[in-house]
DNA sequence: GTAGTTCGAGAATATTCTTCGGTCTCGATG
DNA sequence: CATCGAGACCGAAGAATATTCTCGAACTAC
């Protein structure tokens, strides 16, 4: 478990805003000499504190108008379909989130659809006609943001 | 509304999967110069498909151990509650994404606390005091996982 | 004190970025 | 059928950056 002071948490945050800056640019802003900014940077990758750079993309651009969100009821609760739902889930081209949730609903997906059409196929095909699955419910996504984590 | 061509969405998935990757791998993994292959990327931000580049990080590592979906009901449908609370949600530092839905939920909203007694102060003071919110239902997220977008 | 440890600075090297012509293809046009 | 222009790509070179390495300061524990 990894101790983050004041740099460390500094750096987290610029970098979750512009994955991209650079080197230079990050040590300039939080007061290191680049070689010990990289340092750093390095050692909370190797920590695990940072997971990965992600370059987030617009859906519309891609020709996906319509998201929705879509509630998983599983029929049975046991571990090993719970496992292979969620493997599944995940690995649709159309999915852009999964949580695993307790409660009365055991998944929720934020899947992206070109149309209405490709939407009414994709739970037909990929949700309902699973034998894990017992029910779903879709609610259509109006807006999605994402913020940043709160690093202090 | 841009056309993207195979080079295009090539590059878009290769960035998805790691935006820190260098410009001159990137013109290398698509069979581009590396200056083509920048002024490609360029154009990809300017036209609005990337629309940034995110650091993604662990939240146990920032001491938030605790992931919930809070579904939000409002009280008064008019355009500006609406819009005020979204702003409201969207600013909170435990705040992670924000769904604005069609149905009988209105908002849904991730957020990332460090333990339950965080959980608690955080939906009492920020959700369910605002005199829009009508009423909440909160849901622990066991397991929570972004995909990439299918861009081919 | 002193040895060990951690952390950052600075210099030197390796690598990459970025710009700037130049070339090629392709389609339209005279 | 030749010419022209637009668009896209390439390659080279200077500028900028990343990366490695070594050194020194501050701190700890004994």
């Amino acid at each position: 478990m990894p101790t983050l002071d004041r740099i460390d948490r500094a750096l987290l945050g610029l970098l979750q805003k512009d994955a991209r800056m650079s080197n230079k640019e990050l040590a300039a802003s939080v007061g290191l000499a680049p070689s010990s900014c990289l340092a750093r940077v390095r050692r909370l990758e190797a920590e695990g504190v940072i997971t990965g750079y992600r370059t987030e993309l617009a859906p519309r651009s891609l020709g996906l108008d319509l998201q929705a969100l879509i509630a998983v009821q599983l029929r049975l609760h046991v571990g090993e379909a719970f496992n292979s739902i969620g493997d599944h889930l995940r690995s649709l081209p159309e999915t852009v989130a999964v949580y695993c949730l307790g409660g009365a609903t055991d998944f929720l997906v934020h899947v992206a659809c070109r149309d209405t059409e490709h939407l009414r196929v994709l739970t037909i095909r990929s949700f309902t006609s699973r034998p894990e699955v017992s029910r779903i419910e879709t609610s259509l996504v109006f807006s999605f943001s994402r913020s940043n984590l709160a690093v202090e």
